[in-house]
DNA sequence: TGAGTGACATATA
DNA sequence: CTATATGCCACTC
């Protein structure tokens, strides 16, 4: 138990937390990025696990953050055992124009963004 | 305070 | 590309 984690129960803000869904809410529509290039604009290359770990909360925090645009750094839809139901993710992401082939992101590098430097780093 | 955990990444073979 | 091993940092209990 630290100040941080009080804090955190108090505002919810400030953390990696808030940073993370707020980069996440900037991935534009028909787009995906990977954990490890959100915790690079964030500074921190090696929290990678914090950053899925925060998606967590991501479907309970409001707004909802579009954390099926957020896949491992292969593509791969790791967290779509997270939302509701198996299908929702790629189904969300092939509405949005994502082709999703066995839970893999097709042409995941061509729609791959990167906030580090779609942001300016 | 300290150990365990996680929707991962990177390094190495 | 796969498989194994280790680091990693914030969070929970």
């Amino acid at each position: 138990m630290s100040k941080r984690t009080l804090i955190n129960n108090a505002v919810q803000e400030r953390d990696f937390f808030a940073d993370v869904m707020d980069v996440v809410r900037q991935i534009p529509r028909g787009r995906v990025t990977s954990y490890g290039a959100i915790a690079k604009y964030l500074g921190a290359p090696r929290s990678s696990r914090m950053v899925g770990f925060c998606m967590n909360n991501a479907h309970t925090v409001r707004p909802k953050v579009p954390a099926h645009r957020v896949v491992n750094r292969i593509g791969l839809l790791t967290g779509k055992h997270h939302f509701g139901s198996p299908t929702a993710m790629e189904d969300l992401l092939k509405k949005e124009g994502v082709k999703v082939k066995d839970d893999q992101v097709v042409d995941f590098r061509k729609k791959f963004w990167d906030p580090t430097v779609e942001l300016g780093f």
